[in-house]
RNA sequence: GGGCGGUUAGCUCAGCGGUAGAGCACUACGUUGACAUCGUAGUGGUCACUGGUUCGAUCCCAGUACCGCCCA
């Protein structure tokens, strides 16, 4: 059956993607023949996600090494995988319950929550899977991982508790970034700055005792005060007055003359009743605002580093839906009366006390006045709603310690990241790296393998040194609470097993029967509270120690979602199992991945897999910039400008989208995605296409076989060609070799549009009807094939197709051996020959187009002189000239007849007859055009001989070349001027 | 404010000390043994600006302007 006209990239896909598939052509190992390995880790997608525009690009990139690599002979694996994505996932799941009426996730409960968050990932996890497979992703998908599979889990805790036993990992009360809708702590990297019209609230605090001091109001012309007033408070400015709440002192610079006198003054918050100090610190900075600072180190951090500065106490005014907690809270009513006013503002959502606060100052005189203002206001980038910097216990990766490594190995160049403008972003951040805050309060994800015991033997009980413990003293525990007054203990295991023998060592200590109390796990420090008292309580009627307990529960919280995926390298690989698959590609090759995420991800995943198995995750991070629009926009939903994938593979086809992104693929720089480029790529696989078509019209796939080696050939065409074939090999491995994605399409691209299609298709025409045929069948069919292996990373689709339907293959493209020929296939002769044909035919269209012959119209060809190397070279490719120049019959003559084309080569010049029909004028201009431009050239090239300084420094090469160029260009010169004198003695 | 980039044809971008390139767009012609998702020919550039280094600078260095991105 002949071929269609085109690839039909809609039916084929899904049929050659499945036809990998059940040959088991992705699978780790496949298609093998040396020992090196090549591994590359998917930058895993989040599981409920789907594939958008970076995604396309990042793994078209990832393919394109896999597939190269894996024809090679590589050891080659490309891991899949998928991300739980912590706050993602919860967000969506929360939405679709609300959307169809279910019960919200605290009205169900942890588990049931958890059910149906895997519902959901049973449901919609696939759907990137197939999206992958229709980009055609050459994954081992049998391999596939997911960071929420038992293993991973086993590995992440395992992780955890790995490096909370080094002392990495600790516990603290610290202001975090607090994300008030989803009620969870982030990190910094989670925050974005957003720029929001506000105000600045000036509000006066009196000051405490009946002080009052001269605070100037008016300056002469170099700023020196020249009037005072007596004041008894002190005015702070704020953007957020709702915080004032928790104020617990005000910052004035120590070298602020106006204020210096006051530090160590106490002024009365308003509202509140609070005294607070005024203390000195650098933060406040007296040309700002009124150089007094209020400070509330609970609510915002740079007050936080003030506080700790200065000894201030931090007090939480707010609850974790950002609504003032007040009337319960006993920081906030601690050593003060709070008024009725302040107290009413319990519960209030943020924005609304802080307007109920404005509302009072003003009516209480106390606000001294508002300045609009534009700052910034941190948000969370998946709420989009403002941060509330929030003091709560939380869980940090101490970063300071295992930062070093990671730095060290870049440094070093144990990891390349490329381009290495990308590494000093790397560096930057890392040298100024901050303690990574890990815990998050939700509930998909890995939970925290801490469990919780009660502080049963505070120091301030004591035993009466009997070491049992009698009724007396279980009567205190119970009725005093004793260990409900203490933090809680705690312990960190890699199971509820491991943690018990930690707690019962603990106990061992303690008096009897507590001694011998079972470790039991309970949900929650109250459940623990009531599991223990009753315990106590039984106790004392039955004075049975074996039923005595010791409640732990486990810390609810869950891991950062980049704390597992940094360790996605060797927790896909089986860690910490010693598995065959680790031994062999870890460390892995390269990382692919977007720039934006070198901070979460590629600088996480060094850190911890240097601090785990003190070794680097990948060689190589090559680290690739954002697909836009083609107006250079971000791709954005609110924009409306997202091009989607698929849409774009459903119309133009996957190798299209493909070849496009990787010729656009430029190290470092933004792609700007327009679906007129895509077109072309499409096209240019029509072309492809086309040019095996012919070829199957001529025979060529007739008895072809695959064979690696060119076929030996003597047609000048065809020795030709065959090296045009060599460089181009090298060219795409060198390309690909550096990363330089962008290279090798486009070398391919004009190698087969513009040297194999464009004039080798167009050479081997006249050559079927010769003695020649056999080898330029041979010599087409070679081409052909390696054009199709070639592309075949970039284009998999279509050269897949096309290596079934032509010849007779042993292997499928994607496992058939990538060429190892090389520039040795060039023959020099070969090379000058074509090129000389394809000048001499390129000037004769050229001239015929410019003087207006008509294209259909075949012309006679007068050779005039020509030297012998023209003329060897004339003679052998006679028919082709005549053939794509529309010439009809050389002839030979001593000189041009009257009213001829002339055309001038290298070695000689042609004229063509054309009285009658040539338009002298254009002819004329067309040769004074030429002239002029040579002129140009070889004036340029003149001044540079004519230079010593440049004959004397320049290499020797430049100079013999620029004294070659120059002698050619006056011989042409020479010939175009007899041409132009000969055409003014006509007209 | 700190850091990192960019400025080359109408557009999108390569290039990079020694003759300024590609794709798209545009103009004219054209169905010639595959391809109109095509062919042939052509138009189009003070390589942002100012200095410096060099025999020679689009390329290296310094500064200026404008535009991006990241971090405060």
């Amino acid at each position: 059956m002949p071929m269609d006209k085109t690839f039909n990239a809609a039916e084929a896909e899904a049929r050659l993607y499945d036809a990998w598939e059940k040959a088991g052509a992705f699978r780790a190992g496949a298609n093998a023949s040396r020992p090196e390995t090549f591994c590359i880790m998917i930058p895993p997608p989040n599981v409920t996600g789907s594939l958008h525009m970076g995604h396309a690009f990042n793994n078209t990139l990832q393919d394109i090494l896999t597939r190269w690599h894996r024809m090679r002979g590589f050891d080659t694996l490309w891991q899949p995988g998928q991300d739980h994505a912590g706050i993602a996932t919860q967000m969506v799941v929360e939405r679709e319950l609300a959307k169809s009426g279910q019960p919200g996730r605290r009205e169900m409960g942890r588990e049931a929550f958890l059910e149906k968050v895997w519902e959901w990932k049973e449901q919609s996890g696939g759907t990137i899977v197939n999206q992958l497979k229709r980009l055609g992703a050459s994954c081992d998908w049998s391999r596939n991982a997911f960071t929420m599979d038992p293993n991973f889990q086993r590995a992440v805790l395992k992780v955890f508790v790995d490096l909370y036993e080094k002392g990495f990992i600790y516990r603290g009360k610290r202001l975090v970034n607090w994300d008030p809708h989803f009620e969870t702590a982030i990190s910094d990297l989670e925050v974005e700055q957003v720029e929001v019209n506000g105000n600045m609230w000036r509000l006066r605090y009196p000051l405490a005792d009946g002080a009052t001091y001269r605070h100037p109001v008016a300056f002469d012309e170099e700023g020196r005060p020249t009037e005072w007033e007596e004041r008894d408070y002190l005015t702070v400015a704020t953007t957020r007055p709702e915080t004032m709440l928790g104020d617990t002192g005000i910052a004035v610079n120590p070298s602020d003359e106006r204020y210096a006198h006051l530090i160590g003054k106490e002024a009365i918050l308003p509202l509140v009743g609070r005294r607070i100090p005024i203390v000195a610190d650098d933060y406040a900075d007296p040309s700002k605002g009124t150089g007094a600072v209020k400070i509330t180190p609970a609510h915002d951090f740079n007050d936080w580093g003030v506080g700790q500065r200065t000894g201030l106490r931090a007090i939480n005014v707010m609850s974790g839906r950002a609504t003032m907690f007040l009337v319960e809270n006993p920081d906030f009513t601690e050593d003060c009366t709070p008024s009725d006013e302040a107290l009413a503002l319990d519960g209030l959502d943020r924005h609304e006390a802080r307007k109920r606060i404005v509302a009072l100052a003003e009516e209480q005189g106390w606000l001294d006045g508002i300045d609009q203002d534009r700052h910034m206001v941190p948000h969370g980038d998946r709420s989009k709603v403002a941060i509330e910097p929030m003091l709560t216990d939380q869980w940090f990766v101490d970063t300071a310690k295992i930062v070093q490594p990671a730095i060290d190995a870049v440094r070093t160049g144990r990891t390349e990241i490329l381009p290495e403008r990308d590494a000093k972003t790397y560096f930057h951040w890392l040298e100024n790296i901050e303690p990574w805050c890990i815990s998050r309060q939700l509930w998909w994800g890995h939970q925290i393998p801490v469990w919780y015991g009660l502080d049963i033997w505070p120091a301030r009980f004591e035993d009466d040194g009997d070491d049992t413990l009698d009724e007396v003293e279980i009567f205190e525990l119970l009725e005093d609470g004793a260990f409900n007054h203490a933090d809680p203990t705690h312990h960190c295991a890699f199971d509820f097993e491991g943690v018990s023998e930690k707690f019962l060592d603990d106990l061992a200590s303690l008096p009897q029967p507590l001694n011998n109390a079972r470790v039991i796990e309970v949900a929650s420090r109250a459940e623990a509270i009531d599991r223990l008292a009753q315990a106590l309580a039984d106790y004392n009627l039955n004075e049975d120690p074996t039923h005595l307990v010791y409640p732990v529960w486990r810390d609810p919280d869950v891991l950062d979602t980049w704390f597992s995926s940094g360790l996605w390298p060797i927790g896909t690989l089986g860690w910490p199992e010693e598995t065959a698959e680790l031994a062999r590609y870890f460390p892995t090759n390269v990382l692919i991945t977007g720039f934006d995420i070198i901070f979460f991800w590629v600088a996480r995943m060094m850190m911890m897999q240097l601090a785990v198995v003190n070794e680097v995750p990948f060689k190589t991070v090559y680290v690739h910039a954002l697909v836009r629009d083609e107006k250079g926009k971000k791709m954005s939903k609110s924009l409306g400008n997202v091009l989607d994938p698929l849409e774009l593979i459903d119309e133009f086809g996957a190798d299209a989208v493909r070849f496009t992104l990787t010729a656009m693929a430029a190290m470092g720089r933004d792609l700007k995605l327009s679906t007129a480029r895509i077109q072309g790529y499409r096209n240019f696989g029509t072309k492809l296409w086309n040019a095996c078509r012919f070829a199957e019209m001529n025979g060529v796939w007739e008895g072809h076989a695959t064979q690696a080696a060119p076929p030996a050939a003597t047609a000048t065409v065809n020795r030709w060609i065959i090296g045009e074939t060599g460089r181009v090999r090298e060219e795409v491995d060198a390309a690909l070799a550096a990363y330089r994605f962008d290279s090798a399409a486009n070398a391919l691209y004009a190698f087969v549009w513009g040297k194999v299609c464009d004039w080798y298709v167009e050479f081997s025409k006249p050559l079927f009807d010769t003695e020649a045929a056999a080898e330029t069948r041979a010599t087409m069919g070679w081409v052909l094939d390696q054009c199709m292996i070639l592309l075949h990373p970039i284009m998999p689709f279509i050269t897949e197709d096309l290596w079934a339907t032509t010849g007779s293959r042993t292997k499928m493209l994607v496992h058939t051996d990538w060429p190892s020929f090389g520039a040795e296939l060039v023959d020099p002769a070969a090379d000058r020959e074509m090129s000389w044909v394809i000048s001499l035919i390129e000037e004769i269209r050229s001239a015929r187009a410019q003087v207006h012959v008509p294209a259909g119209l075949k012309l006679p060809v007068v050779q005039l002189a020509l030297d012998a190397a023209g003329r060897e070279a004339l003679a052998r490719n006679e028919a082709l000239i005549l053939r794509l120049a529309r010439l009809e019959g050389f002839t030979e003559a001593a000189s041009a007849p009257k009213g001829a084309l002339t055309i001038a080569v290298e070695g000689g010049s042609f004229a063509i007859p054309l009285e009658g029909v040539i338009d002298i004028g254009a002819e004329k201009a067309r040769l004074a055009k030429t002239l002029e431009k040579l002129e140009k050239d070889m004036a340029g090239l003149r001044g540079r001989l004519g230079n010593p300084n440049f004959v004397a420094s320049a290499p020797e090469e430049v100079v013999d070349e620029a004294r070659t160029r120059l002698e050619q260009g006056e011989e042409e010169g020479a010939k175009l001027s007899a041409a132009l004198a000969r055409l003014s003695e006509i007209a």
